[in-house]
DNA sequence: GCCGTTTTCGGCCCGACTGTTTTCAGTCG
């Protein structure tokens, strides 16, 4: 996928352009830079699929930069990239990789002190010759001599599910703090996106003071960029950055929808407060100076004639032009269908599983461990399998069902990994493709709809087996899937991994429009997984989905009906 | 360079923090 690439381009643009004193070019790059990042399409796909005029369809993308990004695509160059490379001497833009220079700090590095790369920068620094520079003092050569040391981890972002245990850390941690009285996560996080750049936390405290000094001490914390009254910003162990912002109780609300974003969403939100003669920003929404809503962001919504949007759907899409039907929640999951335990490749037992799935109130659960082709996840030999579906027949948990199934593989001619005679003993399967991903698109197909043609498969897992930043989806005529498996009642899975989000939300809306339904499972290899449920259902979230679009939210009985 | 029911020109977020100043510029998100 070439979005990084691209994006990295027009960031290093951007600071050129920056260190030249253009003015507005920078940010242009900037946003387009950002927008392109974070896409979720592959804009190769974009370009082949619908040419020029796509990419310039993206956001803050405009014919320049489209006509750039075609050229990159085309070229694997970019003329006026090379051309502004030439304009700063070699290694003046990776300058602006150190924490705390900005354009104008290393132009002044650079005209006072002949300092152009990151070497001469180190030599400068032993010499002390900086500190005397205007501007400049003893402190900054201590900032940016700790920055060098970081400067190699350059920002990645990661997975929603890599960030998720350190969250519920941070947070529990703030909440025991006395002073505090409100924590809450916001940002990407609390919209759940796939991948998270940063973690926002937003508090309310008795002593703002107090409790940045607490979280400047949170154990996981690697370094210290910046702390006040109101806000405090650090670097954490793994690297990412992590915010906290302290206000007053009652502009929580309008704070938290400020800080949660997205930022499209927000700067639609604000065009339509003024429109209607309001101003809104994190402190609150005001009319004429008078502060009328900011307490909860219920209000806010309410007082600009909105219902409460989710935070997982605030992405500038439909939410702020059409009425949102009652969606899927997260309390309507009634089951997971798609776990593994050791007996495969996970790492808890049967009894270990059913007793954390009915800690999450489920009524019923699915172990499905992998087919015997899949010898490197050891997958189970049939007569392996039939002493499982015993075992799990007489596992008893109160309250909660367990059911026998399989992840059964779809070979490469399509048939499936087990015998008819043995899929018909057990009470799920769900059909997966784990080999030849590069098949060609008609093949694969044909492939896949012949195995959800046996009447036994009811579902199909992981659709497009991506990973996220290690394996693109593979080439599939999705929507005549769709079509196969509307009519034939067969059932889309949601995989809820972290890595996989495998449908994600653009592709569960294609399949709604063919009246697909859906399973949300998590795909868990260990009991902690089972909580990974809420990412898939954001993901169903995103493409509003409503309770009836998914069929884990049905009670035992009926939900055994359509498996039959 | 992008963008548009205040449009095709003239805007472009702005507030917190830091380290340097002696009231503020630069950086960041």
């Amino acid at each position: 996928m070439k979005n990084q690439e691209i994006a990295d381009i027009f960031y290093n643009m951007a600071d050129i352009l920056e260190i030249l004193n253009v003015n507005w070019k920078p940010q242009a790059y900037r946003k387009a830079a950002r927008s392109i990042e974070s896409m979720n399409e592959n804009i190769e796909t974009i370009y082949e699929k619908k040419g020029l005029k796509g990419i310039d369809e993206i956001p803050g993308v405009g014919k320049s930069i489209a006509k750039k990004t075609e050229e990159y695509l085309k070229t694997g160059k970019i003329k006026e990239y090379e051309n502004l490379k030439k304009k700063i001497p070699k290694g003046l833009d990776e300058l602006m990789d150190v924490m705390g220079l900005g354009p104008k700090k290393v132009k002044k590095l650079f005209e006072e002190l002949k300092i152009k790369n990151i070497k001469e920068l180190k030599t400068a620094l032993k010499k002390h010759k900086i500190e005397s520079l205007e501007g400049f003092g003893k402190k900054s050569e201590e900032n940016i001599e700790k920055s060098l040391e970081l400067i190699k981890q350059r920002k990645k972002r990661l997975l929603l599910g890599e960030v998720y245990p350190i969250v519920k850390e941070l947070i529990e941690y703030l909440k025991e703090k006395k002073e505090t009285k409100k924590v809450e996560v916001a940002g990407s996080f609390r919209r759940m996106e796939e991948t998270i750049g940063d973690i926002d936390i937003l508090a309310v405290s008795n002593n703002g003071k107090k409790t940045i000094q607490d979280f400047i001490k949170f154990p996981e914390v690697k370094r210290v960029l910046a702390k006040g009254n109101t806000k405090g910003v650090v670097l954490l162990k793994n690297n990412l950055q992590c915010d906290l912002r302290v206000v007053k109780e009652n502009q929580f609300g309008s704070a938290l929808q400020y800080f949660t974003g997205n930022k499209p969403h927000n700067i639609e939100l604000r065009k339509i407060a003024i429109k209607k003669g309001y101003k809104l920003n994190e402190y609150g929404l005001f009319k004429n100076k008078k502060r009328v809503a900011g307490n909860t962001e219920k209000e806010i919504y309410k007082k600009l004639g909105f219902q409460y949007i989710p935070p997982e759907i605030r992405i500038n899409e439909d939410e702020l032009k059409k009425k949102i039907p009652r969606l899927i929640d997260y309390n309507d999951i009634k089951g997971d269908l798609h776990v593994h335990t050791r007996d495969s490749d996970g790492l808890n037992t049967i009894m270990e599983m059913a007793l954390a799935a009915k800690k999450l109130n489920y009524n019923y659960l699915g172990i499905t461990n992998h087919s015997k082709t899949r010898k490197i996840s050891s997958g189970l030999e049939e007569k392996d399998l039939i002493k499982k579906i015993k075992e799990i027949k007489n596992t008893k948990v109160k309250g909660l069902k367990l059911l026998s199934g399989s992840e059964v593989d779809i070979l490469k001619n399509g048939e499936l990994d087990y015998s008819d005679k043995i899929l018909k003993k057990l009470d799920i399967v769900i059909a997966a493709i784990h080999s030849g991903f590069k098949t060609d698109k008609k093949k694969m197909v044909d492939r896949i709809l012949k195995a959800l043609e046996n009447e036994n498969v009811k579902i199909f897992a992981h659709p497009f087996g991506r990973l996220i930043n290690k394996r693109e989806p593979y080439n599939l005529d999705f929507e005549k899937i769709c079509k196969f498996c509307a009519k034939n009642e067969k059932y889309i899975e949601i995989n809820a991994q972290p890595e996989r989000l495998d449908l994600d939300y653009k592709n569960i809306k294609i399949a709604l429009k063919h009246n697909v339904k859906f399973i949300i499972n998590t795909d868990a290899h260990k009991k902690e997984n089972l909580e990974f449920m809420r990412f898939g259902v954001a993901q169903a979230m995103k493409a509003w989905c409503r309770k009836k679009d998914i069929i884990n939210t049905l009670p035992l009985k009926e939900f055994m009906k359509k498996m039959k």
